[in-house]
DNA sequence: GGGGGAACT
DNA sequence: TGAGTTCCCCC
């Protein structure tokens, strides 16, 4: 970045007395960095952290003394930790009881945690005690994160000058480069004049000499061939003023909320965030251009975004080593060859320090989720629905602090995921437009989903339960600042493209970022790495198709009248039952999760009565069929599920229904509405049937 | 648009 | 480890 322009004949001469170099940079690149151009070598981001933000969250609404060790507990683990405790050498691995031993003061402090029949998330007193009957709320967080936020975005100047991004309820990304881009024409005048000959090639003016005032920042190491001494070029000046900018928003953040963070300062997302995390808490770190190479060699790659995971680990034990450095002696083709093209050359660039990622004007939320985990897992649809009726009140909750029913920002989608073993499945269906949302609706979507994962079978027991609604994004709120009004194809590829929008002049050529799944052509043959070729829904739904010879109903959402016992009823009998994941294929890893989901199964049914000869039998008089007495209650849940998308069916289905030759007109919205009746007939339905679990 | 999964905090 | 969010891919 600080190399000499090369020579330009129709540059002034610059009297060869003068020892100052021009600057690195044109005029060109000075007008693209009041657009925010990724492309653009002047372009300044920063990351801003709050330093263990959950238990600095406790520490404030408790009014606790900001040396006083504290850690937040989840149920019988510790989830964040502060600064003060962690000088005891506690960490997120340490249990409730080893920290109070290491560290005799500290207050643990356990989460929110939402009862059932609650109307509100509380701090209950030995709420570790409730792990079976409450489910943990994050909301306080959230809270204070949304109020942070705020604050962030009140102290800078209005969009779009303003970009913030938010990245996690504790993290944001702030493209400081058009604001940064105004503060240098007001401090070096010389900047604004028209570029000589009118030719925006021509490199500006260098920036005085005095000595930039670092302040109090945390400056990284120099690259090797760069001194201290070296005359600073304009990148440096844009750091410093970014510094400047991000030393003042926190100052505001402590001010006014008395939360501290750490930043990082640099030219593009991946530094920035590597450099807020370099020096905690509450210190800011800038990674000037001159020392990216050096900053960034100290790492293990696995530190970059994206590398954290299984990508990581594969390149990892591609190139046998998880440095940087060692990374940076592959030619790009190589890592071309061994990773795919797209992920070779991303990785290329990344570990070079190059990122044009863009920071998304977004700070809205944009799906909502309620969760929990069963130890030991739920085995009826009973247990379950409790659980639904815990996380729709959340969520509605939720949904009403968001502001978004006056707002009219509401979720378009409702989504339910369940966990079976290793089996995870998801059903999610559309939130009927024109009808307020209400928690009787949200409830009602819920029950109907997970009766749509039981109907499919392998039901229970469960291990984890979730509940969603998302699908936020095209609300009536219009705050779509630069960019926002990208749709979702081109987002993606206007995030990842170093052309410019306007100048489209620049020669660098960028890659994506590593897609999930990746291609590796290897001597003729096709490999995919990446994402388990995991059966689908309907891949399932086929196959049990094929193991039963009962099961023929809702394929491919063909629906039919047929009730048929469920699945289950046939893994009752004591023959090998492997037939699915024999024709599964292949992958060590699946046979392991395969084989893990059989032996959670077989250790959920009473082995005992396995063995027995003869099993006591249970008479289905609506299957006319019998089944071992163990499998009732789940064939009973099996029938209540069926009955309650039935009714739905007929609910949705508007009196006769008609010749299929002629189908009726789509009425956007509103051929799926239910008269009001139904939902009230299926809620006393649930009730009367949920009496007996 | 539905479903699965990775990555991250 | 558990809860929560976003992004991406395939079909």
């Amino acid at each position: 970045m600080s190399s000499p322009p090369p020579f330009i004949a129709s540059s002034p001469i610059t009297p060869s007395t003068t020892r100052r170099r021009k600057s690195a940079f044109t005029y060109k690149h000075l007008s693209q960095l009041s657009l925010s151009s990724t492309t653009c070598p002047l372009h300044i981001i920063a990351h801003i952290d709050l330093d263990a933000f959950y238990a600095q969250c406790e520490m404030v609404r408790l009014g606790v003394p900001t040396d006083q060790p504290l850690a937040v507990q989840q149920w019988q683990g510790l989830i964040a930790i502060n600064y003060p405790a962690r000088a005891f050498g506690l960490s997120r691995h340490v249990t409730v009881t080893e920290a109070q031993k290491l560290c005799p003061s500290l207050i643990t402090q356990h989460v929110a945690t939402w009862k059932e029949g609650d109307e509100k998330w509380a701090y209950h007193e030995d709420a570790f005690k409730n792990i079976h009957t409450h489910k943990v709320s994050l909301d306080p967080y959230r809270l204070e994160s949304r109020k942070i936020l705020a604050t962030i975005k009140e102290f800078l100047p209005a969009p779009p000058v303003q970009r913030v991004e938010k990245a996690s309820i504790d993290e944001v990304f702030l493209d400081l480069s058009a604001q940064v881009h105004g503060i240098l024409l007001e401090r070096y005048p010389e900047l604004n004049g028209p570029a000589p000959y009118d030719d925006p090639t021509e490199p500006l003016p260098r920036p005085p000499t005095t000595a930039l005032d670092w302040a109090t920042d945390a400056l990284v190491d120099l690259d090797d061939a760069e001194t201290e001494d070296d005359d600073p070029d304009w990148d440096d000046i844009v750091m410093q003023i970014a510094s400047e900018i991000v030393r003042d928003v926190r100052a505001k953040i402590y001010e006014k909320l008395k939360y501290t963070c750490s930043a990082g300062i640099s030219r593009n997302k991946m530094l920035a965030k590597l450099g807020s995390g370099h020096k905690k808490p509450n210190q800011q770190t800038v990674i000037r251009n001159r020392a990216v190479q050096q900053f960034l060699s100290g790492f293990k790659f696995t530190k970059i975004r994206n590398l954290g995971g299984k990508l990581g680990d594969e390149v990892v034990a591609a190139f046998n080593t998880d440095t940087v450095k060692e990374l940076l002696e592959v030619p790009v083709d190589q890592l071309k060859r061994q990773l795919g093209d797209d992920t070779g050359s991303w990785l290329y660039s990344i570990i070079r320090g190059e990122d044009h990622s863009e920071v998304n004007s977004r700070t809205q939320i944009k799906s909502m989720l309620s969760a929990k985990s069963f130890r030991p897992s739920i085995n009826t649809f009973e247990q379950a629905v409790r659980w639904l009726r815990i996380f729709v009140a959340d969520i509605y909750s939720r949904l009403v602090e968001e502001g978004v029913l006056e707002n009219k920002r509401r979720p378009k989608t409702i989504n339910l995921h369940h966990r079976q073993g290793a089996q995870t499945r998801s059903k999610q269906a559309p939130i009927p437009m024109g009808k307020a949302i209400s928690e009787e609706l949200l409830f009602d979507a819920a029950k109907n989903l997970l009766a749509q994962v039981v109907v499919d079978g392998r039901a229970w027991p469960c291990a984890n339960l979730s509940l969603s609604v998302g699908g936020f994004e095209d609300g009536i709120t219009g705050n779509k600042g630069i960019g926002g009004f990208l749709v979702r194809g081109e987002e993606a590829k206007a995030m990842n493209s170093t052309v410019n929008r306007e100048t489209g002049g620049d020669n660098m050529v960028d890659t994506p970022p590593p897609g999930k799944r990746r291609k590796v052509e290897e001597g003729g043959i096709t490999r995919f790495f990446g994402m388990r070729q995991e059966s689908t829904g309907a891949t399932d739904r086929e196959e049990e198709g094929m193991e039963s010879p009962y099961q023929t109903d809702a394929q491919e959402g063909v629906e039919q009248d047929a009730f048929e016992p469920p699945p289950s009823a046939q893994r009752g009998d004591m023959g090998k039952q492997k037939a699915v994941s024999e024709e599964e294929e292949e992958e060590e890893e699946e046979e392991k999760n395969e084989e893990d989901e059989h032996e959670r199964y077989r250790d959920a049914a009473p082995t005992h009565a396995l063995q027995q000869a003869s099993i006591e039998q249970y008479f289905c008089a609506r299957c006319n069929k019998s089944l071992p007495e163990y499998e009732r209650s789940e064939h009973d849940d099996w029938h209540f599920a069926k009955d309650l998308l039935e009714e739905e069916r007929q609910a949705s289905t508007p009196v006769p229904p008609r010749p299929p030759s002629k189908p009726p007109a789509q009425h956007k919205g509103k051929g799926r509405g239910r008269p009001a009746g139904g939902t009230l007939g299926r809620a006393e339905k649930g009730q009367r049937k949920l009496a007996f679990g």
